[in-house]
RNA sequence: CGCGGGGUGGAGCAGCCUGGUAGCUCGUCGGGCUCAUAACCCGAAGGUCGUAGGUUCAAAUCCUACCUCCGCAA
């Protein structure tokens, strides 16, 4: 099919690889403009666009779709169907009314679970057991339109947002193809989603990586795997920012929020608002991420300092 | 020129400000103790202190440049 494809980061290129591996043809290509990132605040293009450019596929990085401009460069790609997948900007009706069979989003949710940002981080935040991803037609709403396919997956209880989003980007590529499969035999089906069931993923704050002792070890065990690989839950000790890769859950003893309660070989145990946290892989500033063990070798921490505020 | 921290035996760190015999925790190797051990005791090997210059009688330590890792910010 000839289609245009509106992606910006990692998870949006396993679906573009996909269409690009089943030969479909990429008109053109929309991914948000270079932006500053990283040290040096360097121009650095989105990772749709360095897989475009590879392909030589045209790329467009317009910095909103409500001009005219914008939208006739569009409709000159003179595309079937729109591909879109965390895009990161509003598609004007003016725009979801170019392609002939309308735009499509690639969306990391059970919808109408999540809609919105940030789908993943949302699921493992709130302990979802399942999660998946949801093809479906573009309206103007927030993630609203009808559902064309949907496959779920199970959260297991060590999955960080890291390997649910490489899970699911995956998904998403396989499922998109075989809805394009679908289309052109003109066989795809858009079921209305319902009015119930529907919660919205804000988007991360960094505030948010903060932890806050005074929950409970589950909720912070939550938030560490839910913060992996990014913002990463930290914390505060001795005037830095220590950040937490990795926790398990620790015994149910309550004792002083904040405060390490144990130093064991490869774990170092902290009190929380109920339970205990055995924190295993750790981060000072400045320095590597650091097993428990390798950690504790490079400092001496007594018994009952606390960690935070 | 966005801001900032670091690169020291195999690992993680201290020492640098106030230049002058390189230290700690762990690992490795050898020995001992023990029914036994990832535990304990004794001993050993292993470092041109990121690279290149400079200052100095003397540089891990002060100065300059570069390489490289990381945090903030996006």
């Amino acid at each position: 099919m000839r289609l245009v494809f509106a992606g910006t980061p990692e998870f949006a290129v396993a679906a573009l690889a996909a269409l690009i591996a089943a030969k479909h043809a990429i008109a053109l290509v929309l991914t948000q403009p270079d932006r500053p990132a990283g040290r040096g605040m360097r121009a650095t293009p989105s990772p749709v666009k360095r897989l475009a450019q590879q392909h030589g596929i045209e790329v467009f990085q317009p910095i909103t779709l409500k001009t005219p401009e914008a939208q006739a460069k569009i409709a000159a790609a003179n595309a079937e169907v729109m591909v879109v997948a965390a895009y990161g900007l509003i598609l004007p009706q003016a725009v979801l009314d170019i392609p002939r069979l309308g735009c499509i989003n690639i969306h990391g949710s059970l919808l109408p679970r999540w809609r919105g940002a940030a789908p993943i981080h949302r699921a493992l935040l709130a302990g979802d057991r399942e999660t998946g991803i949801t093809l479906m037609q573009m309206e103007a709403g927030l993630d609203s339109g009808p559902t064309l396919l949907r496959e779920s997956i199970t959260i297991a209880a060590k999955d960080t947002t890291a390997t649910v989003h490489d899970h699911l980007a995956t998904l998403g590529g396989k499922l998109i193809v075989g809805a394009m499969e679908q289309l052109q035999q003109g066989n795809l089906a858009a079921t209305p989603q319902p009015n119930e069931g529907i919660t919205y993923a804000a988007k991360i704050s960094k505030a948010e990586a903060q932890i806050h002792w005074s929950l409970s070890a589950a909720e912070i065990e939550r938030k560490v795997r839910a913060f992996n690989p990014f913002p990463v839950a930290q914390t505060r000790w001795r005037g830095e920012t220590l950040r937490i890769w990795k926790a398990e859950l620790g015994d149910k003893e309550n004792r002083n929020p904040g405060s390490i309660v144990a130093i064991e070989k490869d774990r170092l145990i902290v009190a929380c608002g109920e339970g205990t946290l055995a924190l295993t892989e750790l981060q000072r500033a400045g320095g590597k991420r650091l097993s428990a063990r390798e950690f504790l070798q490079g400092v001496s921490i007594p018994l009952g300092e606390r960690f935070g505020d």
